[in-house]
DNA sequence: AGCATATGTCAGTGTTGTTGACATTCCAAG
DNA sequence: CTTGGAATGTCAACAACACTGACATATGCT
């Protein structure tokens, strides 16, 4: 247990033997590769007065217009607090537009401007166009094997809000 | 362009038609993923004074014993005040050893202690247990996958960085 | 001797997370 | 209808951790 080797690790077909060292190599692995998937909106963005956390916002709205802050709070994971100084940089900047709900005026209805819609595309074309020299080198089997895997190591209500977006962009 | 669909996507038998959709969903999939993979290291470490970066500090010393500063500094890819910081605590709390250099004095060789193996051991132990659920959850040649396309999502010096490390523990 | 390298430190700044306090709005029980 | 609690969003202060820039110290190399 100390050392993470295991006396006889044969590969079996469907019993998969985990030793810590192959488990470790797969943390090793999300650290590195998360390093390059952020790397390029990183660049972008400490150009300008944002962060990480405005792109994960800009992203959000981008992809489910008119949500609400409660909404986005989910998704994001980080207090409303976190949200609302971001929310509130973008919204003076003019990226994004706020209304006031129809139904429950307590709620704030989040919309991206047209700037904000350009930013957005710069930011993700960048990690898209990373994501997509990483699917092609990898080809389609493994590009399965890496959603699979990512998706089980999502906590549940991630996996759920994960796949509510999944399923509302087809 | 704007959309992101792309008008005949056949799926070619080499060729990859990555449509903007297909893509952003990779995108999410990692955001939602690597939120789950910190998840469970962040809870233990917020009980005591440590982050993150603590963390990975840690980690890699367990993984390269004797390393020194400067190797450090190229893995985690951040400054060495950065590091500094962190790897101060680690030291004045007894979870790492600084020795200098027997060779190049100016050196210095990081160790973990017993106490920083013990904390190394509970929070990489945590990771894996989510690490080797999800594996398993996925499937041998899903995992087998899930590391070619990150492995291609890396940057380059990272790539380089990983491979050493992932020969070094075989 | 003189320059480069490796490390550590001090000071200042920015982003992003936190908690606490508070205002507004909705809704339901009395 | 009023009142109190729940939901939603905002403001303020603080902590963690990254960054830059400047500088000190010790060592290695030519």
């Amino acid at each position: 247990m100390a050392d993470g080797r295991v006396p006889s690790a044969q590969s079996g077909e469907n019993l998969l033997f985990l030793t810590d060292e192959q488990l470790r190599q797969g943390i090793e692995a999300m650290f590195f590769a998360y390093r390059g998937f952020t790397a390029d909106p990183d660049r972008i963005l400490s150009d300008m007065a944002y962060g990480r956390a405005h792109h994960r916002a800009v992203h959000f709205i981008n992809r489910a217009p008119g949500t609400t802050v409660n909404n986005l709070l989910n998704i994001l994971g980080v207090t409303k607090q976190s949200l609302n100084r971001v929310l509130r940089t973008l919204i003076e900047d003019g990226l994004v537009e706020s209304k006031v709900g129809k139904a429950d005026k307590r709620e704030r209805h989040l919309f991206l401007t047209e700037e904000g819609h350009a930013l957005e595309q710069k930011l993700s074309d960048a990690q898209r166009v990373r994501m997509r020299m990483a699917y092609r080198e990898a080809g389609p089997d493994a590009v399965a094997g890496f959603r699979t895997v990512l998706e089980a190591m999502m906590d549940r209500e991630m996996r759920n809000a994960y796949g509510r977006l999944k399923d509302s962009g087809t």
